[in-house]
DNA sequence: GTCTATAGTAGGATAGAC
DNA sequence: GTCTATCCTACTATAGAC
């Protein structure tokens, strides 16, 4: 029992080191430092260790911000703690391995669903915090928070690949985003007067776009709470 | 000099297609409809061949959205033709190829300057519409050009891969941020009043957290103009 | 459950014929 | 420049000893 938990952390740690296209069952067990056949005695493929390696992870990683979570009080905090999150996971390499599975979960039909179903884990406690801050805001008419959950979770995964190659530049993009969400700020305090000009721009609907769908998620499976 | 031209698409196919983890010499070779041998004499290495794919598929895509990059004229637009981007790219799979390449280039340093020059060719021009839209609005003291930009590009790789895995997220999110930009249309309007609100707001600094940067990128390497 | 050994396959890279 | 043939390495997966 303690060797599938040894494959499991090898498997991040080769992950982390070599990215998904170095992932192999004689790298894992390197890392693990284990024999190499133990990995399809326990596991069968090494498609399965992968899939296994994600759920327990991910699962672990949202455990421990879960907290946190539901102690944020406005976009502000839920933005540094974004920021906070970053910095830890990245330290860790967390952030890393799911965006190597996310990778190979692309082109593995096999690999996508525990991948999404580990995003919804994330994406679960950003849309709750995100409902909870927005619904008395004057923002919640201009707002979807499942969609905007799952952007900010998608744009998490693209700064982490960005700050690979360039972490100049990503830092610059944080840094931005972070002036910009003074935005919110301004949003909250300017009064009944915004509010009006908000609900005024809200009911003025645009000129219609081709559109899958128009407003929320209709039927999306949710595959974890 | 024309299998070079083959080799360089049959990369960009093969990668489409089996992924970054997927890629070599035969399997390139196979969707070029070429001899394996070939790669070798022409590029050296797969590596060096990824890097030549690279360049070559970036730079010419960017190319084609020159002009709509200079003719947009307000942030709606911007993030307009970014759907349009979006869906076309997608299509043709041009961006899961960079994003598959940037999740390589994380593991590996000879891919990744290659990888980030890609990146600026696209982050660039965004750059420069930012800069152009918001030099004389009121946002001006508020964002950072350069790292919004960069923000955005990564937000882009990070909903493409988002959506490999859940395309009805994905929508949503795009739908979301969609209608967060209506944002943008309320500031534009919301006339001198607002203006000095916003420089208030600015102004009053906030409590500084542990950053690298503060504002700006101060030597980033472009690579590319 | 864990090890060694090994079959069978795929991949990087080169030599040499054409 | 392109092809065949080939070497060597690394990989998945299994069989069988312990």
């Amino acid at each position: 029992m303690n060797t599938k938990q040894r494959l499991i952390d090898g498997t991040l740690q080769a992950i982390r080191t070599h990215g998904i296209a170095g992932v192999s069952a004689r790298t894992v067990a390197a890392c693990a430092g284990v024999n190499q056949a133990l990995v399809f005695y326990h596991f069968g493929t090494v498609d399965a260790l992968l899939v296994a390696a994600c759920h327990t992870a991910t699962a672990e990683r949202v455990q421990v911000y879960r907290d946190r979570f539901a102690a944020v009080g406005s976009l502000r905090e839920l933005l540094d703690l974004g920021r906070d999150l970053h910095t830890e996971e990245r330290k860790q390499g967390n952030v890393a391995v799911l965006a190597q599975l996310l990778a190979g979960a692309q082109t593995d039909e096999r690999l996508a669903p525990p991948v999404r179903a580990a995003l919804n884990l994330w994406t679960n406690e950003i849309e709750s915090v995100l409902r909870r801050l927005l619904d008395r805001s004057p923002l919640a008419d201009l707002t979807d928070p499942a969609g905007l959950a799952r952007a900010v979770s998608a744009a998490f995964i693209g700064l982490e690949l960005y700050e690979g190659v360039d972490p100049t530049g990503a830092t610059a993009a944080l840094d931005a985003l972070d002036q910009l969400a003074t935005l919110t700020d301004v949003v909250d305090d300017l009064g009944p007067l915004a509010h009006r000009a908000l609900r005024r721009h809200t009911r003025k609907e645009r000129p219609p776009r081709k559109q899958t769908t128009r407003r929320g998620l209709p039927q999306t499976p949710t595959d974890q709470a």
